[in-house]
RNA sequence: GCGCUCGUAGCUCAAUUGGAUAGAGCGUCGGACUACGAAUCCGAAGGUUGCAGGUUCGACUCCUGCCGGGCGCACCA
């Protein structure tokens, strides 16, 4: 269904386009306005009186006067210094909200329409460290991450959700080294196969021996080289490793009811065997010019073992290789220049050899010092850092044909990502710049197929306070286990639960609490701004007052409970005419509920799902003033008790779409 | 020191990205159950948006400078 935005855009840039030229007729600034005022507003006039120097009022008047709109809305009024506010006709509304319920396929997507042009989108997000017992720290990034997946899967997008864990690095080695003395029969056939009873525990005795034995020490920096030569032991016993971090993290996955799957994961060792080829690349990317005013980037990828689509540099003049080795050159000269001088601005990105490491420096990045700070891809000792593995995946997830002779693991299909989004906490911020800046320099960021920049997001994230606003601990000081946090959540929801509903079936309660319980830690996070911390409480959480999951599941319920006592189902609801909204609170619970698409469409815009918890929560409000003044089973007429129980129905809908479609948190017939 | 980020009611947070008289919840005070779940609702009090300038019709929002908190600043992720 189109949006009312939509529409009242479209009229205005008709209207002012009649009046004042067709140069004039784009963004009539439409906005909500302040329910005091008006439904919406159009912002126009002001701007538009600066530009043609009028009175805004006088611009305001003669847009009304070639505007076609009193289909949908009252007369409008010029209002302030040039507001032209709009209220909604009662009866447009109510027949855009009868055409609502009454189409099913409007009704079950809540009015949002699919958006017309699918993105194919790689959102990273949860990425837990294997062999660790997932912590609190994980929670935000896994919340998160999947809501916004919902959301843009459920606009339309292809959504491709990546689990890059950290299953590969040094600590494996202390680990694979600590496994061996445990005896740990590893081969498939043994009757029965060891498990990690404690991941912290485990990980800690490694990391003990590690810190206090030489001996093992050494042993474990062998057995490093041991897994990246993939020998047969050290690599039984990494799956074995990783195998029981992964079972872990599923059940808490599934705790959450974050959809992710074993196919979505792809960490670190998935790219370790591309570093080394990821370096080189960047190398030869870099040297030829990266982000230089032209580039001839073609001709190396031509060069590049990997065949890539076509690729139109229009206008971009070629050079040959020799011209590159003279831009590698020129960028060793940069970096001699660099270490006579700290402080010599780098005016684009170059690799470099730096104190033994490989580097890429970028424009705009300082240490502390002002000198270069580099973004290091390569250790002095030839191993591979996080950053490589990510540059890895950006090249993987845009540019990779996933079924290139050297991919070990095909994919089902290729990728080519329009847009990326990393889901992780704010302190990674300046990597992930980086990182982006170096694909950006290397022009990796250029989808092969669409030949457009790819989009590449950071949707950063804020710490989790304790009450003191010191970041959430134990009392002992460690970090929060997410089993017990969660656990914790759902038996504090069952206490609740059976004081407020005694009479309530335990098998009610039981199914209850779990939705109810994790309902609310997802919500408290989501409904929160994600850019800042944010204190972890449990009585706020659970409040059942307030925009909290736990209020806003009640009012679900709440409604569920009325068909209950209509004894009628949804289903059974047929419309005589178009709905009635005669009271304050009917048309003011109508407009809401058409006001849904605007929400979702704002998560979209920013990556954040508080829009639509505020928005969900307003809607309640508006039920509730709704269903406090107007009887819904004992209405006066049949027509009109119709007309309420779809008000229900539509608001039961668009409650369930948010909560559990959107924001991934489950809904109860009754708690 | 440099960079990023935040500072809004007693507390926890919003504010449609530059729009009107800055909104909610908790807490406080005062009301509403012989009508659908009172697990709720209605009302009141509570603000120089950290401070000082600037930009313009208009600033919590943008720019500059201070003050205060958090985070980051090359071989960990």
């Amino acid at each position: 269904m189109i949006s009312i935005d939509s529409i009242l855009r479209q009229r205005f840039a008709t209207a002012l386009g009649l009046a004042f030229g067709s140069e004039f007729a784009n963004d009539p600034m439409i906005k909500e306005g302040d329910e005091k005022f008006a439904d919406y507003q159009c912002n126009a006039a002001m701007a538009l009186g600066k530009q043609l120097g009028l009175p805004p009022r006088a611009v305001a008047e003669k847009i009304i006067a070639h505007l076609d709109i009193s289909d949908v809305c009252q007369p409008p009024a010029v209002a302030g210094p040039g507001f032209i506010n709009l209220r909604l006709k009662p009866e447009w509304v109510a027949h855009r909200l009868t055409r609502f319920f009454c189409d099913a396929a409007e009704k079950v997507r809540g009015g949002v329409d699919l958006v017309p042009q699918p993105q194919t989108v790689v959102v990273d997000y949860a990425g837990p460290n294997i062999a660790k017992e997932m912590h609190v720290g994980h929670l935000r990034s896994a919340i998160l991450g999947d809501a916004i997946s919902r959301t843009l899967k459920f606009l339309g997008h292809t959504v491709v959700r990546q689990n890059h864990v950290g299953d590969f690095g040094t600590q494996f080695g202390m680990l694979i080294r600590h496994a061996q003395d445990l005896q740990l029969k590893a081969d498939d056939s043994a009757p029965t196969k060891p498990q990690i009873a404690d991941l912290d525990t485990y990980y800690k005795e490694a990391a003990l021996r590690d810190k206090t034995d030489p001996e093992f020490s050494r042993q474990a920096r062998q057995a490093v080289v041991s897994l990246q030569h993939q020998d047969p032991q050290a690599t039984v016993l990494w799956h074995w490793i990783v195998d029981e971090s992964r079972r872990h993290a599923r059940e808490l996955f599934a705790l959450l009811g974050v959809q992710l799957t074993d196919a979505d994961e792809r960490g670190e060792s998935f790219y370790h065997d591309r570093l080394s080829s990821v370096v080189e690349r960047l190398r030869y990317a870099l040297s030829y010019g990266g982000d230089g005013p032209a580039t001839g980037i073609a001709e190396v990828f031509s060069a590049d073992a990997h065949q890539r689509g076509p690729v139109d540099f229009t206008g971009v003049p070629a050079r040959d290789v020799d011209e590159a080795r003279g831009a590698l050159a020129a960028a060793e000269g940069i970096q001699r220049a660099m270490e006579a001088s700290s402080t010599t601005p780098i005016a684009r990105a170059f690799v470099a050899e730096s104190q033994g490491a490989t580097c890429i420096f970028l424009p705009g990045y300082v240490d502390k010092d002002k000198a270069p700070l580099p973004l290091i891809i390569q250790k002095g000792d030839g191993a591979y850092l996080y950053a490589t593995t990510d540059l890895a995946a950006l090249y993987f997830r845009i540019i990779e044909n996933k079924t290139a002779p050297e991919d070990q693991t095909p994919l089902q299909q290729d990728w080519h990502a329009d847009r990326i989004i990393y889901v992780t906490d704010a302190r990674q911020t300046q990597h992930f710049a980086m990182v982006f800046d170096a694909v950006r320099a290397a022009r990796w960021d250029i989808n092969p197929q669409s030949h457009k920049s790819v989009r590449l997001d950071h949707a950063t994230f804020g710490s989790i306070l304790g009450e003191d606003g010191k970041p959430f601990k134990t009392r002992s000081g460690e970090s929060v286990k997410l089993r017990e946090l969660l656990t914790e959540a759902v038996d504090r929801a069952s206490a609740v639960m059976l004081e407020k509903n005694p009479d309530l079936s335990a098998q009610a309660r039981s199914d209850g609490s779990l939705a109810v319980g994790i309902g609310a830690v997802k919500y408290a996070d989501l409904k929160q701004d994600r850019t800042t911390d944010y204190a972890f409480s449990w009585p706020r959480m659970l409040a059942l007052e307030g925009n909290t999951g736990p209020y806003l599941q009640y009012s679900y319920a709440r409604i569920r409970s009325i068909f209950r006592k209509a004894d009628l189902r949804p289903t059974e609801l047929t419309p005589h005419g178009d709905i009635k909204l005669e009271t304050p609170q009917e048309m003011v619970l109508a407009r809401k509920l058409l006001q849904f698409p605007a929400a979702v469409e704002s998560v979209e815009r920013e990556l954040k799902p508080h829009h639509l918890c505020n928005y969900l929560y307003s809607l309640c409000s508006a039920f509730s003033a709704f269903y406090e003044a107007c009887p819904v089973v004992k209405a006066p007429d049949a027509d009109l008790r119709t007309s309420r129980l779809i008000l229900c129905e539509l608001t039961a809908t668009i409650l369930h779409l948010g909560l559990n479609d959107l924001l991934g948190i489950g809904v109860l017939e009754e708690m």
